[in-house]
DNA sequence: AACAATAATGATAATTGTTACTATTATTAT
DNA sequence: ATAATAATAGTAACAATTATCATTATTGTT
């Protein structure tokens, strides 16, 4: 990583990041983060976080509920948000790249990736 | 539509988001109806672009890339986003109706549905 | 260990996209 | 025409994010 230094509240991002399947927002990462870091500012949170997903060690979503999430995982994988109370949870599925070829076919540019967000009802809200 | 009247500014949003492929922001669209209603405003602009996508007479999408943008084609579709250019194209290819069995699999909540949004080099930029 | 180069920080201001508020105007049913 | 009420323009407020900048931390070099 030319050009990067260590820093402690970044190494504190990527661990955080790293012990939770929760996907949280910035302000969440930066709520846990100031547990042991209680003056690390919520600029260097984004700071870090954009720099971290801009050279794919974590994953950004964007759900469209307001704020973005992050995700430590940045192993390409299916998300899946709940209508009811906007958990976003990792779905253990394998990727379908064939999903690429269909979009390609009678499309004159060229499909490189997807994203793919899967809604509906979440075990918890399924049993409450 | 209960409770819901008649509006020349609403209709003015209709009939541009019906004219265009362009999937404009909320932006592109006050720009576009200004022409024609030069003292519509901006928050009546949002106001009925949220109606209508909450009546399902319009789509959202939401790219990622800042802006929310909007689609006067209702009929659930796949779009492609350029990572070049930005443009959103829609894409001429059948629902993957498949995808949601796929992600069921394995998970214990209910899959609704789903979203894609594909990625890579648009044909304009493709060519130039 | 001191030093120099420079990346990263905390604090805060600024920006962007969007929503809320309110007095006035437009639509619609009677 | 009237009355009821939805919609508007204009503006203020808001939330998420980014930019600025003086200070501090990291790292490679002597």
């Amino acid at each position: 990583m030319a050009g990067v230094k260590f820093s402690r509240q970044r190494q504190a991002i990527i661990d955080y990041l790293c012990s939770t399947k929760e996907h949280p927002t910035a302000e969440t990462v930066y709520t846990n983060v100031r547990i042991n870091y209680p003056n690390v500012s919520l600029g260097t949170v984004y700071r870090n976080l954009n720099l971290l997903a801009d050279e794919g060690e974590i994953l950004r979503l964007t759900c469209g509920d307001g704020s973005d999430r992050f995700d430590g995982n940045p192993k390409p994988h299916y998300h899946f948000l709940c209508n009811n109370c906007g958990r976003v949870i990792d779905l253990d599925i394998e990727p379908m790249n064939h999903i690429d070829v269909l979009a390609a076919a009678g499309f004159d540019g060229t499909i490189e990736g997807h994203t793919v967000l899967f809604n509906g009802t979440c075990p918890k809200c399924k049993t409450s």
